[in-house]
DNA sequence: ATTTATGCAAATCGTTTGCAAACCT
DNA sequence: AGGTTTGCAAACGATTTGCATAAAT
C-alpha cells in the first residue's frame, strides 16, 4: 500500500538534487521520521523522537524538504505547525481530523468519487475568481478521543 | 440573504452577555468591519481599516469576541491569522479560496448536497477514530488573480 | 465608586538567522 | 581545499501581558 522506503528515498534524493540540494544524514532521519509516523509531527515531536536534532537544523531542514516538494507544513492554528511527506511521496492522497483541543491530527481518505466532485465543484469557484487551483484541504475540526471530556473544560 | 446590521449585532449582544462580556465601541467596530468585509481580515488590515485601533486591545477583543462565538480565527500558514464573523452570525456557512502567495481569502459556497456528502463522510471516518465533531473545512489553495504571475517563482 | 476596557511598552515563544566548527565531495 | 550543513546563541516578529488611565454602569 504505502510507498515502501527505498521508493519514497528515491524521489527524495531526485527532488533534493532538482533544488542543487543535498540528500544529509538529518535530511534522510527526518524523511524516515515522517514517513513512519504516518501523521503530521510537531517540533517538539521530531526533536523529542531523536534528541541528537538540533532545533535550528530541523527548522531549516524542514524548509529544505517543503522547497523540495518533499513536506507539506500542516498549521491548524495549535501552537505549531507541523510537518508531512508530501502526497505524491506517499502516494496517500488524505485529509485530516483536526484535534482543536491539543493540535493531533489523524491522517484519513475518503472516496474517490467525493474527491472529484470536490476537484470540480472548488476549481469552477477557482475559476470565477481569478485563482488558479494548487490543491484542496479538507479537514474535520472536533476533539480526539483523548480530548473528548465528558464536558467542560478542566 | 446576509444578515443586515440590526440582526447580527443582536446577537453578539446575546453571545457577550452570555459570557459576562460587554459590547463595547471597541468591539462594535470590530463586528462592524468584518461585517462589511465579507471576508476574513488579518490584523493590518483591521488597524489600516480604522487607525484609532490600538493593536493589543484589538487582540484582546478578538479573543473575547472568539470566545463568545462571535468570531472565527482563520490560520493559513500565512504570516498572520485572519478573523471572520461566526458563520451562524451571517447564517452563511462557506468555504475558503485561500491565496498561498499573499494569504488573501475569498469566501465561496458550495452546494448543499456536496456539504451534505462531505458531513456524512468525515462524520462517519470521525466515529471510527474516536474523534467528535465540531465542523468541517475545506478549502481550495492556489493562486489569486494579482499573485498569478506568468509562471516561475522571481 | 467600582468594575471593566483600553493603550502603551515590555515580555513571550515559535521560528529564523549569524557565525564558526564539522562534514561531504 | 571548497563549498555546504550543522549547532549554538542571538535576533525576529506576531501575539500576549502588566499596569496605569479612561470608560461604562
Amino acid at each position: 500500500m504505502s510507498a515502501d522506503h527505498s521508493a519514497v528515498e528515491a524521489h527524495v534524493v531526485e527532488r533534493l538534487r532538482a533544488q542543487d540540494q543535498r540528500f544529509t544524514t538529518q535530511r534522510r532521519t527526518l524523511v524516515e521520521l515522517l514517513r513512519g509516523a504516518g501523521r503530521p509531527l510537531s517540533m517538539p515531536e521530531l526533536l523529542d523522537s531523536n534528541p541528537a536534532l538540533a532545533q535550528s537544523s530541523v527548522y531549516r531542514n524542514l524548509v529544505v524538504l517543503e522547497q523540495a516538494g518533499v513536506v507539506l507544513r500542516v498549521v491548524t492554528g495549535d501552537e505549531f505547525a507541523r510537518y508531512e511527506l508530501a502526497e505524491d511521496l506517499t502516494g496517500h492522497h488524505h485529509h485530516h481530523l483536526v484535534c482543536v483541543s491539543c493540535g493531533f491530527i489523524v491522517d484519513v481518505t475518503v472516496p474517490t468519487d467525493l474527491e472529484e466532485r470536490i476537484d470540480a465543484t472548488l476549481g469552477g469557484l477557482a475559476a470565477e475568481h481569478g485563482f488558479s487551483v494548487l490543491d484542496h484541504r479538507l479537514d474535520l475540526l472536533g476533539n480526539c478521543a483523548n480530548c473528548r471530556e465528558p464536558q467542560g473544560n478542566g
